[in-house]
This record gives C-alpha cells, sequence and structure tokens, in this order.
DNA sequence: TGAATCTATTTATGATGATAAAATGAATAA
DNA sequence: TTATTCATTTTATCATCATAAATAGATTCA
C-alpha cells in the first residue's frame, strides 16, 4: 500500500527515531492547537474529520486523542455537540502525574526540607493581601481538623495530611502560580512520605505544635503583615524539620535564612 | 448482556463520575504496578492476557496502556519477549508534560525569579563535591558556546538557552532530586519566557556578564567551596533579575538571602 | 405557561477480526 | 566467522459494526 505516513513527511521527526502514528498525530494536534492559539473550550474536529485529515484510522486517532487527554490538553465528550474540545492543563493533574515519579525516585525528609525551607516562608509571604473569606473559613477548618483528636494515636496520619492541606490553601491564594506549582509538588512529596513512613513516633506534641504555628500564621495574615508571615513560618518549618529530620540526615552545611536583605 | 463492569465493582469509584473502563483498567494495572512493588523493566502481562483478566476488549486495554504509557509508568515494545514493561517516570518526561502547563498559564519573568533567587543558590551550594569530570566537560562547552559569537544579535535566543543549559548541567549533578525537578521547572518556565518574549533589547553585555558568572562559579565549583558557589550563584541569578525584569514588575518587598545561617 | 419526561440524533466508546510492522532468534550462505 | 535471510512472536494499525452516553427538541402533564 502505498499511503503517506505522517511519520516520513516531517523531515524533524524522520531523523530520529521511529515514532507510533498515534503520537506523531498527538504532537500534530498539539501544535495546531499553540500554534493557533485555541482556548479552553475550544472544539477540534470530530473523529472522522480528524480521519480524514490524518489519513489513519479510527483506532489511531483515539489513541492520539487518549493521550492528549492523559496529558490533560483535551477532554473528550459525547452526545451533539461533543467531541474532543481544548481543556485547561490543571495543576492538579499535573502533580497527579508527578506522583509517579516518586515511587521510583524516593525523596528523604531532609531532601524534602531543604527546599521546604526556602520556599514555604516566600509562600507565606506573598499569600498575604490575597486571601479570600473562603481562604480564611478552610483554613481555620483545616486547624479544627488538627485539634479534634490531639492525643489519638490513630489520628497521627489524619493530622499530617491536615497539617498539609493548611498548607495547600495557602498555595490556593498563591499569586504566583510557580511558586504555587513548586509548593505544590514539594507537598506532595511529603504526602508520599507520609504514606510509606515508619517515622510514627512523634505524635501529640508534634500536632500541638504545628496547631500553634498555624495559629499565630493566621494572626500574621489577618494583620496583613507579609514579613511577620515570613518569620512565622520560617519558625514553623525549622521546627518540623527538627523534629522530622534524624539528626544525622540533617545537613550541617544547609544554611537557614532568617532575615531577608533588600536589593541594593 | 450482563458482563461486570469494572466501574461498578469498585465502591470507591462507583460514587464517583461515570469513568471511561480504560480509565479504570489503567488504574487499576497503575496500583498493581505500585502495590506489586514492580522496578523498571519488569514486565506486565501481554494484550491476550490483560483481556482475559479485566474482561474486555483489546481497544479498552490498549487505550489503558497507552495512558500509562503517555504518563511514562510502562513503555510498550513489539516481537518475541516483548509487550509492556514497567519503565521508571523520568524527569524530562514531567517536564514536558509540565510545558502543556504554561501555555495556558503565563508565568512572568518577575514571578521566575522570585523562586529563583531562592533555589538556585542552594543548587550551586548542593552540587559542590557531585560535579564529574563529565560534568565539568558539559558546563566548559556550554561557557564555550555562549562566548561564541558575543556580539551576534541573531545569536541571542541561542545564548539565552545556552545559559540556561548550563544550570541544567548543574541539576544532573544534584544530590537531591526534589530540588533538581523544581530547578527543572523554573528553567523549563524561562525557556517559554525565551519563546514567546519580545525583550531581546539586552543582548551583548548580558551574555559577557552571564558568562562571567559562569566562569567564577566552576572556580567555586573547582575549589570545593560551597558557600562560595552559593554566594556566587546568587549575585548572578539577582544580576540577571535586574536585567531580565522590568523595573515596574520588581516587588520592592521581594527579600534577598545574602548570608545564610546556621540552625541553632 | 412551565416543568418534567420522552424520543431521536449525534457522538464517543467498546468489541471483533484481519493485516502490517517491528524485534528476536534460528537457519543459512558467504 | 560474519553477514544475511527467514520464520515467529508480539504489538501497531486498520476496518467495521454494535453499544452507550449526552444533548436538543418535541411531548406530555400540571
Amino acid at each position: 500500500m502505498n499511503k503517506p505516513d505522517i511519520r516520513t513527511l516531517d523531515p524533524s521527526r524522520r531523523a530520529s527515531i521511529k515514532r507510533k502514528r498515534s503520537d506523531a498525530v498527538a504532537d500534530l494536534i498539539r501544535s495546531h492547537i499553540f500554534q493557533a492559539g485555541l482556548k479552553p473550550d475550544d472544539r477540534l474536529p470530530q473523529e472522522p474529520e480528524l480521519i480524514e485529515m490524518f489519513g489513519c484510522s479510527r483506532s489511531t486517532i483515539r489513541e492520539a486523542l487518549k493521550s492528549l487527554e492523559v496529558q490533560g490538553l483535551v477532554q473528550n465528550t459525547t452526545g451533539p455537540g461533543g467531541g474532543a474540545r481544548v481543556a485547561p492543563v490543571s495543576i492538579n493533574r499535573i502533580v497527579g502525574l508527578l506522583s509517579n515519579y516518586f515511587y521510583f525516585q524516593s525523596v528523604s525528609a531532609a531532601q524534602i526540607y531543604q527546599i521546604r525551607r526556602l520556599i514555604e516562608p516566600e509562600l507565606a509571604s506573598s499569600v498575604v493581601g490575597h486571601l479570600t473569606a473562603l481562604h480564611f473559613e478552610a483554613l481555620e477548618q483545616a486547624i479544627a481538623v488538627q485539634e479534634h483528636h490531639p492525643g489519638g494515636d490513630a489520628d497521627w496520619e489524619h493530622h499530617r495530611h491536615a497539617e498539609i492541606d493548611f498548607h495547600d490553601i495557602l498555595i490556593d491564594a498563591c499569586p504566583n502560580p510557580l511558586l504555587g506549582l513548586v509548593c505544590r509538588f514539594v507537598n506532595e512529596a511529603i504526602r508520599h512520605l507520609i504514606g510509606r513512613s515508619g517515622v510514627q513516633e512523634f505524635a501529640a506534641s508534634f500536632t500541638c505544635e504545628n496547631v500553634d504555628f498555624h495559629k499565630r500564621l493566621m494572626s500574621a495574615f489577618r494583620s496583613g503583615n507579609a514579613a511577620r508571615a515570613r518569620r512565622v513560618m520560617l519558625d514553623h518549618v525549622l521546627s518540623a524539620e527538627a523534629i522530622v529530620v534524624p539528626a544525622a540526615d540533617r545537613g550541617i552545611d544547609q544554611p537557614v535564612f532568617r532575615e531577608p536583605l533588600r536589593l541594593d
């Protein structure tokens, strides 16, 4: 058969290793979305049209659309007016895909806190002035969850998750999407650590301490004091690190920035 | 027909919105990989067996495998001994998926540098003692690329990419995978910024300055001085920020940490 | 009129069978 | 020995049909 093969039509592709047709089609559609500047909810051609456009079968098109769907770029719906539509790539999807990564690349508490101490204070500072009433409500509720069974042993994991939830809510209010994304990643890494940890010794006092820090953070947020929010968060993270990270793993040379300096 | 539907068998799924079979199968396989502790290169059952196991058709299984392939969890090969194999989720794949995100969520230079000034100095410090001869060679070459046409106007984008390449090489030597991942993200964001920027005014002197900083970094790396590497990198990032970020966007309250403090 | 329900249509989704292409290893020819 | 060819295994792609889901519009009931 003498059908033109997409893989050989594009010179840039031909040089590289043989790719699957479905992947080539997926990339072409992906490029088209960006180059045409399509926005979320814009419609893509329907399956029969795509089959016509790319000269390949339905299953190939479907695999390509599946690929784009997993990437979070498109969403497929049935029914009249349905088909493939452009979707906004959500931060949640990226984080979800990331979680696979941690299964093969385990990260230690020490490694997590090496970054956490740097970015969480920045997060705390940056959300000041951006927290809505809804945010405050959610934050209060996260604190309430932590306070509920302060002594219960079985609730340890529950408390730790509520602790991370508190920080995730801050991310929601963060005006810098990249900072938010990075913080989400670190939180996701912590969640994995909680899941597989045998480090459940530090229960009661740790939770109380965290709640206290969170309340002090709330106070700083309410008063609109970014500098104080930064300081309190730094203390919070360092305090947690001192408990969570085994002393042996705590790098002596790891620096802590206590006070910010200004650009000249 | 009275076939058991995977979507209704799992109580946790039944409650939520209707999912596609292929997604349900993909999740089951994914969970199996993790729960069985499968390692990269371990084989998954072949398509006919999977069809048997899940009681669904070939196309459903193939979509599920496609999904896992896009996620980077498995790799499919043809031929004897082929089939689906577990693959390590690579940092490159995650970054690739992330790049979609930036098309809908644009990030400004100011936002990038808010994070960059925090983590790049940490990166520079952490790679000290972990750079191999190969790393040094690659770093030298990246510098050479930047030096090649210091005045050429058309090379501006080329130089900027070489500048980012230099930092990516450091990431390769970073012993903290999470820090590496975060730095890759920031670099990816910068690459996007370069791609769509109309900010090409600052060309010649900027490149020279960067090369100078890179050479000073190399010196610190060679002498094994982590503290100096940190300081030089901070100066490098701040210098770049002062040029790249419009003064109006430069938040007055953004802090700069010039000297590290120690844990008590 | 207004809301709820039915029905038809559109579209993706799932199933089946056949063919093509890639990878492996064995057999063969130089 | 070395390279080549060939058969085999397994996915990749194709083609077609049947099913399920979602919407729009008509219809019915209050």
